[in-house]
Formats: C-alpha cells, structure tokens, sequence
DNA sequence: CAAACTTTATTAAACGTTTTCGCCGTTAGT
DNA sequence: ACTAACGGCGAAAACGTTTAATAAAGTTTG
C-alpha cells in the first residue's frame, strides 16, 4: 500500500509536510499542497486508519449494542428499523458502525472492553434485554460515551419513542370508538412495557373506567404464536374485552390469526390494536390500527446525540429526546354503539 | 489507558516480553508468563487492536456490503436475516463487522476505498441493487476477499440460494394441486430474478405447460403496494390465472390485499405463493405457500466461506456454496380438481 | 537597518504493538 | 574441555500517522 512515506519522495518533501498538506494545515504553501494532492490521487494513496487512530484517538466508528431477547437481533422489525435510521445519520457524519459482540480474535470480552479495545468514539445501546445486566451497566457506567434507545441512564443521553403518548392515543380511540372493555396484553419487563402500562391504566382512569386485571396479561414482544394464545384466552372469558391492545404489530398479527381460527371477525366480533406502525401492517386484512414509531428518527436522533456527546457539543447529563410518533388508523377496530 | 509498557515496567520486564507473554510464544517462561497475565489482568490491561492492526496487518474486522435498492437496507427482512446469520457466525470466529460506506470522517470514498482504508481483512456483499455497478466491481475486482451472495463474480467465493429449486418446487407443487395455469410476477432485474425466472420456464415446459407472457409480469420485490396492483391486474384477466407466484413473501401480501379488495377469496377463487419464508408468513390468514430460503444459513456460509478465504483456506475460485431450502405449505394454494 | 514577525518547511518524537536478532548462561554432545 | 544447542530474555526497528518544536527564509516595521 502506498503510504505518506511514498508521496513524500515522490514530491521531494518530508512526510510531515505531506500529512499536513493533506490534513489541510495552514504552513503548508498552496502550491505544495496542490502537488502533494495531486500526488497523493496519481499514487492511489489512502489513509490509514488506524494508524491515524493510533495517534489522535479518534476512529471515527461508533459501536452498536443490540443484545435483543431471543437472538433475534438485526432481524426484529423495530430495532432493525430504528439501526437503519442510526447507520444512515451515523453515515452521513462521517461515521462507521460496527456491532460490539463479546469477542475480538478469539478472546471474550465484555462489552466495555470490546468498545475501549476497538477504541470506538462512542456507543449506543439500541436494545439489550436487561439495561441492569452487568455488561450493560459496565458499559453505561463507563468513560465510553454512550446514548441509549428507550431507556434513562444517569450521565447517558437517551433518545425515547413516546409510549405514553402512544398507549393513551390507542386506548383514546378505542375509546373514541365506543370501546369500554379495553385490554391490554403487554410486552416482557422493561421500561418501555412499564411507561406503556402506566399510561393504559391512568388513560383509562382519566376515561372513568375501571382497570380490570383479567384484562391485563403479560404477553411477549414479536412473537404471533404466544400472541395467539394469549388473545385467544382473553376472548373466551366469560366477559370479554370488546378490544384488545397487543404488545406490537407482530404480535398483532397473532392475534388476528387466533380469532380468524375461533370464528371470530374483525373487527366485528373483535378489535384489534398494534403498535409500531411496521409496514406490512397496512397490507393485512383488515388494515391493523396500530402506533406508528418513527423509527427513522428515534435511530437518527440517538446518531446526533451520539455525535455531539463525542464532540462534547452536548453534556452527559443532557435530558432525553423524545420522539413522537402517531396513530395510524386501518380497520382493525370497529365503531360500537352504545 | 493501560499499555504493554506499564506491566512490562510493573513486571520488571521488557516490553518485548510482556507481548510475548501475552500472546502466548514459546520463548518465555511458563513462571513470568503467569506473573505477566497477573498484572495484565490487574491493571485492567486491554489490548489496543489498532496498534495491533498496524503491525500485523490483521484487523479482525468484516466490511458489510448493504446496498439495497430504495435504501430500505438493514430493514429488509430477508437480508436483516441473511445478515444476522453472518454476523453470527463472523462473531463465534473473533471477526467484527462493519458496514461498509461510502464515506470516513467525512471524506468521500468508494466501498473498495473504505475497505483498505479501514483495513478490513475480507468483504461480504450481501446484496447490491447492481453487481456491474462500478464501484461494486471495483471491489469485486480488488485484492480484498470478497464473498458474494446470490451473485457470481470470477474470484470471488459465492454462496447461493438455491432459486431453482425453489421455483421449481413453487411450479410443482401448485401442478399438483391441479394448478395449470399459473402465472409469475417477478422482481427486479438480478441474478436471482432470472434463475428464478429460467426455472419457472423450464419447469412449466417439463410439465407440458406453455408459457404465456401475460403471465409474467415484472414487479418489484418487497413492495406490496406494487404487488397489489399487479396482482389485480393479473386476475383481472379475460382468461386469468388460477395460481400467482410473487416476487415474495411480502409482495404477496400485497396480493392478498388486491384480492381481498376485489372480493376474491384465497385460495377458493385465486391461489397465492410467495417466496422466503418470513416468520410472519405462518401467520397470514390463509397462511401463505411460500418457499423458504435458509438464511441463518446462507449467512453462516458466507462468513465461513469468507473467513477461509482470508486464512487462504480455500482459493479464491472456490466452487459456489449452495444453500437449499424448503417448501412451507401453508393454504394459500387450492387444490384444483380437473 | 536591525528587530520582530510570517511563512513555509523539516526534524524528531510519539501512539501501542509485534518481531527479528542477538546476548547470556546453562546443558548436552563429542 | 571445547563447541553446539537451547531456553529465556531484552534492544531496537518497524507499522503509518500526527504534531510540537525548530529553523530558515522572506517580509514587515519602527
């Protein structure tokens, strides 16, 4: 590979002149820095990365942790989706992303030490099962700048799709609907589940109705077939809810298949709600009422957050980006008169 | 940061040493390579992988090809999966993976750029709108080691999906329930597109089945909205199809839709298939005939096969790898009676 | 016209590793 | 007893950069 070295006797001048004139210093002449380009073009030349790492500790690569529940990582809809907004806005700054696993070259490391042996400028944590996990908490806790996705951390910027506002515009609608019986099957622990629960259960207070337990069930996140059998129970009981919220779209879809199998319509015999607004869910029959998150944004968001934090253009304790997002409506719920 | 030099002085030792130890060479002592790894461990001693990088020309690090037409990139769930799948893979044998861009720091460069500038040790190109895309073949082209997928370059190890067969088993099976008049919408132009395209004539000629060019239709893939109105446009007819093949899984949601809408029902008065076999598919109602490509494996191929062409394991003009995969019968297909 | 800057370039050290070579002392071979 | 081999270690160079210190010129300024 050709190097600085090489341009530099090409030109006659030394090396330092040429990192410099590259780099775009000001003691450097434009006339050398004209020929040491143009050099450096005819040449092939490329900076090496890591060298330049070597020496200004900066490599320009942002670590990306996605420890999601059951392995199924880039391949969930919502988390991919939100990665793809990071990766472009990260992109677009000059930026690479690399995945930090628990390894490099055969030896296993926590995450923190794979982010301080990789040298990355900064790292988000776009999901992780348990934020309490001691990894995570290594890693938050740390001297790597982090930002986190849909979770507070002490001295982390965090980026938060709004789920209180989310939840309250579903059941507002079912409300609005004429609904009264609304339940909820809601996702594993975790912040986002608890903020999302909170908010069913003060939007239905705020509504005058009561919240009713054998409407609230814990289901898990992008699984249809744990989806189906959950809202099968619930639509047997002896009083049945007239809607039911789930977890997400994916799990949405579950539901739709275990009252296609029981006989019951929708949204005739039964609503149905989702959330996150994938795209499929406008394709289903019916159309999935569901919560749009915009994903682009909240994966952008947490880049510039990122980026500033990097650049010290932002403190640690910067309070968290919330990101909104709205309710799209298919004909998943049916109007009820009362 | 803790280096090399602070054990070796805390260790009264050379640095030399110290490095020996660490990476375990024969000409040192069992004794201060114990002592060594001690203090390593105890002053939290981690190695600093560019430096390493810089001397061993060994970065342990994956470039990651993603250029997916309409950018909907990582979010496209056939190459999320196929991508997860390398990334495991790559992951259990020490590599990291990094997106390969067109930019670092904010200077622009080409993807075969990126590659030496970052150092990679070998490139996978998941999927590229357009292989003949100059700065695709620049890298194809390179002293880099690049695997390809589903695309097949000279000197680059490939691995497959194998479309003929799934095409052909798509045809076969929609033959045997009594299907004669089966029509295809296809994706964009790509290799896989004309091995599926190739085998769906061949097999239809195997069969004593003429093939009708109002029947074929270019599509797009991963696009319902497209798919809805071509499927419409199909059925739609004088002398329609009774079975549709789409481009995949998500374009035949897209169908679906259409034919809900013109109040057809599936699979009584139309059938449908799609292609892959995404995990929602199952749970579609009718659940959709699809043919599901294996793409944990075609992932996991791909970072083997690539991690052996960087040990030089294997030549660079190593035979394809083929990846097959499996009919997923759901019932979205009529059993037709002659 | 000397002193004081400016401009442009170079020298050399440094970043954290790996690795070649050589040194020294011990043991084995003849 | 002399050499050969070997085990264990260190010195130093190298990888490709950046950058502080410095120097040599040229240019202003009082």
């Amino acid at each position: 590979m050709v190097s600085i070295k090489d341009i530099a006797s090409a030109c006659g001048v030394s090396i330092a002149t040429v990192s410099k004139a590259l780099n775009d210093h000001k003691d450097v002449s434009e006339s050398t820095k004209m020929m040491i380009r143009e050099t450096a073009k005819k040449l092939g030349y490329l900076p090496n990365s890591q060298a330049r790492a070597l020496k200004t500790n900066r490599t320009y690569n942002l670590g990306v942790l996605f420890a999601e529940r059951a392995q199924s990582g880039i391949t969930h809809s919502h988390f991919a989706a939100v990665l793809n907004g990071f990766k472009n806005e990260a992109e677009a700054n000059g930026y690479d992303i690399t995945f930090i696993s628990r390894q490099i070259g055969g030896t296993r490391m926590t995450y923190y030490e794979h982010c301080v042996c990789r040298n990355v400028d900064g790292a988000v944590i776009v999901c992780a099962d348990d934020f309490e996990d001691a990894e995570v908490t290594e890693l938050l806790e740390s001297s790597v700048p982090t930002v986190t996705i849909d979770y507070e951390s002490p001295n982390c910027p965090a980026v938060l799709s709004n789920n209180e506002f989310g939840m309250r515009s579903l059941v507002e609608y079912a409300y609005s609907m004429g609904h009264r019986k609304i339940a909820y099957i809601y996702g594993e622990t975790s912040r986002v589940t608890s903020v999302r629960l909170k908010s069913y259960k003060d939007t239905l207070e705020r509504l005058n109705i009561n919240v009713r337990d054998d409407y609230l069930m814990q289901g898990r996140y992008h699984d249809p077939a744990s989806a189906e059998k959950l809202a099968e129970k619930l639509v047997l009981l002896d009083d049945p809810p007239t809607c039911i919220i789930m977890p997400d779209d994916f799990s949405a879809v579950g539901a739709l298949t275990a009252f296609e199998k029981l006989g019951k319509s929708v949204p005739e015999d039964i609503s149905v709600m989702g959330y996150d607004g994938i795209i499929l869910s406008s394709f289903l029959s019916p159309k999935l009422t569901t919560f749009r998150q915009d994903t682009d944004r909240i994966g952008a968001a947490a880049a510039s957050q990122l980026i500033a934090l990097i650049k010290k253009e932002i403190p640690a304790d910067t309070p968290a980006v919330m990101i909104d997002g709205y309710l799209r409506e298919g004909s998943s719920v049916g109007k009820l008169r009362r």
